[in-house]
DNA sequence: TTGTAGGCGTTATCAT
DNA sequence: ATGATAACGCCTACAA
């Protein structure tokens, strides 16, 4: 490997000159800094990044850790946001996944630490309450779409789904639904709980009553295993004589699934029943025809801005405590529709 | 932060027979590794692998590479497969994402050159053919889900899309369809024209003449950005009088607009329609009622043997020329099922 | 403006 | 079995 002595030789000037021509400092004349940088191109030098590092304590790499990373596709828009982030400012991203496996976790710190990183970003796959196990590792950390439990201390970044909620309740509303139907998430994310309180608050507030108000669990048990009742729900929920002219889904794969039991019994979507979702996860949300109204979450921004949280806090610059709460936006297509004033068709089908 | 001297000292040892003891070295008395390991305990020591790695010319990181990693989520398997081999081999991952741009992978090339990593893999989100833009720089490499433009020699690793085409061919035959409707991928994918030739060579194979196929275009244009037909031309075949029995999509994505297109007809999957996807995105491949009869793309192993490959390169062990090609195995679930004998139900509808 | 000496944390080499 | 010394590639501090 050409190190910078190499290059010192070729251009008959000693390392250090090499050195403040590659690090761009000052008090070098143009006619030595073009020979170096000649010698530099000659021999394809590229300075060694480990060798900078332990002199000056700070190795411009920062890792993410991730919990279920194939399980939930769109949250690797986190991890792109931060990867455009590091690249536009000189960082590398050093990954890692544990699998929700804490003895695995606990390696990753360590590594981490190993490699004397600037700092860490503890990225959820899933919004929800965490505890990171790092053992007695120390280094400046973000939490990314998660939130510390009680009695830790970390700041975050996080979506406001409750906001995201709440716009898409009164987006409903004033379509003129009246009567709505709710299927809920796995209550184990701490997404579930905001959006659905969201709903609620968002239905009163627009006078509907609870008890036009239809909510059915759609899935429960461990992340990444659950059980999943949601096709059999808004089957059921569909095929009611008085059903819902609105279906609000968890998430957008919830709403593929109510789709396909909305068509199976003859019904069209938005004309008959008006149907969303939540996270813009635009393989579903794209992929559905017509088009689903849902609410985009800002996965991309998460990552960006939590690795600009990140890079203050290494800094000495940023707040142990923030909790910074990323807008949802709803994102209105064709599967929400105003509320039909004919009658609407009953049900029909294979049921 | 703690060194190998602080530890040297308070164990009353020279800093040698410390990092003998941390790197597991033979011919140290147990007395002495204790009293090492005592101190390491006490003062919380992680070795600084950067220091490690100037001497050694090893880092012991592998970079990935990824093009496209926000369109395709799916594929994030290949990545997670990597990072279980590196967990498991002590090697850690460098990630970077070029968005498909020159400039920007030249850049990431660089990048990881300065950290001197070990080698890079080269992963493509879609299986297609590449250039690598490495520049000048030079670095061990396996090309994932990814073949070399003629003139360039890389190893690489790939999934066998003819293979599992042919073989959900032959499940399709097998299950007495004759007829058989097919949705073309994105020509630019090189998954699509092998996937379409194994289609057509098995249903020759299968007796099946070419006069009974019904072959449409899904989608076209720059990856990511494509203008997409699937809906209307599923549409479309499904109303022909004397419409397939059997319809094979691109991918599972393809597959979601198709069960879409068959319900709003009226028609039942599998009772009026077998429709097969291909990828197994589980998402939409679980996803759906009834579940996807779908190809699995071997994702996962392609990332864990692909490091391994690099491994195998980084020791000087491995063929610069290896092509690794590996087996797409077809999942029958509930969307095919035996060509009913009864006359078809008439496509109905709205369309 | 440029160069020299020394040190960062680690391991290789060679003594002891 | 253990240690002293030098070296890896770079940068800081200081001198010239």
């Amino acid at each position: 490997m050409v190190s910078i002595k190499d290059v010192a030789r070729v251009a008959g000037v000693s390392d250090k000159t090499v050195s403040r021509v590659v690090n761009g400092e000052p008090n070098v004349t143009a006619d030595t800094i073009e020979k170096v940088q000649l010698a530099i191109a000659d021999l394809g030098y590229i300075p060694n990044l480990a060798a900078r590092s332990i002199r000056s304590n700070r190795t411009n790499i920062i890792g993410i850790i991730t919990d279920f990373i194939s399980t939930t596709p769109y949250s690797g828009d986190i991890v792109r946001g931060v990867q455009d982030w590091a690249g536009a400012n000189g960082r590398t991203v050093l990954l890692a996944n544990t699998d929700g496996d804490p003895t695995r976790e606990t390696n990753v710190w360590r590594t981490f630490k190993a490699h004397r990183i600037d700092g860490v970003l503890y990225v959820a796959m899933y919004h929800r309450v965490v505890v990171p196990a790092a053992g007695e590792v120390s280094i400046p950390t973000v939490l990314v779409n998660s939130h510390p439990e009680d009695g830790y201390v970390y700041p975050s970044i996080e979506p406001d789904d409750f906001g995201g909620s709440y716009a898409l309740t009164e987006h409903l509303i004033a379509l003129g639904h009246r009567r709505i139907g709710y299927i809920r998430l796995n209550p184990l994310l701490l997404g579930a709980n905001q959006r659905l309180d969201a709903f609620l608050t968002a239905a009163q507030a627009g006078g509907i009553a609870e008890s036009d108000l239809v909510i059915r669990l759609g899935m429960e048990g461990p992340v990444g295993r659950e059980t999943n009742y949601v096709y059999r729900e808004a089957l059921d929920m569909l095929s009611m004589p008085d059903r819902p002219t609105a279906l609000v889904c968890g998430n957008d794969e919830m709403a593929l699934q109510a789709y396909l039991a909305a068509l199976s019994l003859g019904l069209r979507v938005p004309d008959d029943i008006t149907i969303v979702g939540f996270d813009d996860f635009r393989t579903v949300s794209l992929g559905l025809k017509p088009e689903l109204t849902t609410v985009a979450l800002p996965y991309y921004d998460l990552g960006w801005q939590g690795a600009n949280m990140l890079d203050q806090l290494v800094h000495g610059k940023g707040s142990e405590t923030e909790r910074r709460i990323l807008k949802c936006l709803v994102v209105a297509r064709q599967s929400s529709a105003r509320r039909g004033d004919a009658t609407p068709r009953q049900a029909i089908g294979s049921f």
